[in-house]
Parts: structure tokens; sequence; C-alpha cells
DNA sequence: TTAAATTATATATAAAAACATATATACATT
DNA sequence: AATGTATATATGTTTTTATATATAATTTAA
């Protein structure tokens, strides 16, 4: 369970967001934001997926046997890309 | 979030567990067990994770831009599969 | 079709923790 | 030095959870 906890900081370091910042998108105290991003708080699902939202993450669930595929698909990729990863040609 | 419902639903039919099972595993009430699974409790974050243990998942948080890329990864794969997705060479 | 099994829903008391509200500051990082 | 994060304190509310049990409703098996 770190390991989200882990994410979360990660992105948010990515985007350049303060605790601060995101505190105040959730409307949350920064102090309450500071334990739940350190895990001292084992916080409600709802909360995560609020946080989620504001860090433009998503939250899901893998089979154990697919989890290191999908991790290695996500390497380095908790940087926000502004462009999706397929670009369709255009059209002449 | 009901998508993280509906999988937690559709993994623990696809193992072939009644909430009763899984419910014993959890040391829950099984009514308490179907209110989570039905998203009526606003459940821990902490009570996810020991469902996911149970059900041999994992919780992970994927950028927005490669949710539907790990989507398509795991598409029917809810199935336990006792082998890993790569299996090592032998050697003489 | 019926019976059995499973799930959803209800009820109750009580404890624990998150959360709301607020603020301050120690500590760490830039 | 300024900024960001971690930690502390306080009162009060809300919800989850523990414990227990029952049964209505639904689904599955026979």
């Amino acid at each position: 369970m770190s390991k989200i906890y882990g994410i979360i900081k990660e992105r948010r370091k990515t985007l350049g967001l303060t605790q601060k910042v995101v505190s105040e998108k959730l409307s949350i105290p920064q102090s309450h934001f500071s334990k739940i991003e350190s895990g001292l708080s084992d916080t409600r699902m709802s909360t995560i997926v609020d946080i989620c939202r504001v860090l433009e993450l998503e939250m899901t669930l893998v089979p154990n046997n697919k989890i290191r595929v999908v991790r290695a698909l996500m390497e380095d990729s908790y940087a926000r890309m502004d462009k999706p990863a397929w670009v369709p040609d255009e059209e002449a």
C-alpha cells in the first residue's frame, strides 16, 4: 500500500504541485493531505479517488500476474504528457 | 469508482468464490463485505488492499493517458492464470 | 419447478478512526 | 531566507467498523 502513496507523491512532484495547492483543490487542510500522502491516515477510497482526479491519475486493480507488465508500461510515466500515446494520421 | 467495485465482483466470481468465503478470509461479516462490494460503504484503503490480497489483485494508479492501454492489457484478464506471462528457458 | 445457496438488506450497541474546523510551528528543502 | 512539509493541538461530527443476528430477495443447482 505504501506504493500507492509513493505514486501520489511522485506524481504530485512531477506535476510541480505543492501539498498546499493540491489540498486547496481538494478543499482539505494541508496538514490532512500530508498525513494521507505519507500513509499516516488510512483514508477512504473516495478520498484517494479525489486525489487521483487532481493528479490526473486513475485507480485500477491489476491481477497479480500482470502487475509487472503494467508497471513496466508505466515506468517514468507519471510525468504528464499532453499528447496521447497514439496520434492519428492527418487526412488530406 | 464503481469500476473498482465491478472489478472486485468480477474477479471474485471468476475465482469461483462466494461472498461468504471471501468475508471469512477477511474476517468480516458477509453483510459488511456485500456493502463494500456494491459500493454502499466508502471503505478504507486498507480494506480494499486486504480484499485485493484475497483476490490476487494489486491496486495501482495509472496516469490518465495510459489507462486505455492498461485496460486493454487486462481485458478478460481477471481470470486467474497459474502461469506467469513469461516462462524462463530451462537450462540444460 | 423446487430447493438450496448466495447475496442484499435490516436491526442493534459500541468503539475507533477519519474527517471537519482551526491554528501553530518544528522540521526539511529549496 | 523563503518555501514546503510534517507534526502538533483542540473540539466536535460523521462514518466505518466490530460484533451479532436475522431474513428478504435473488441466483444457482438439482
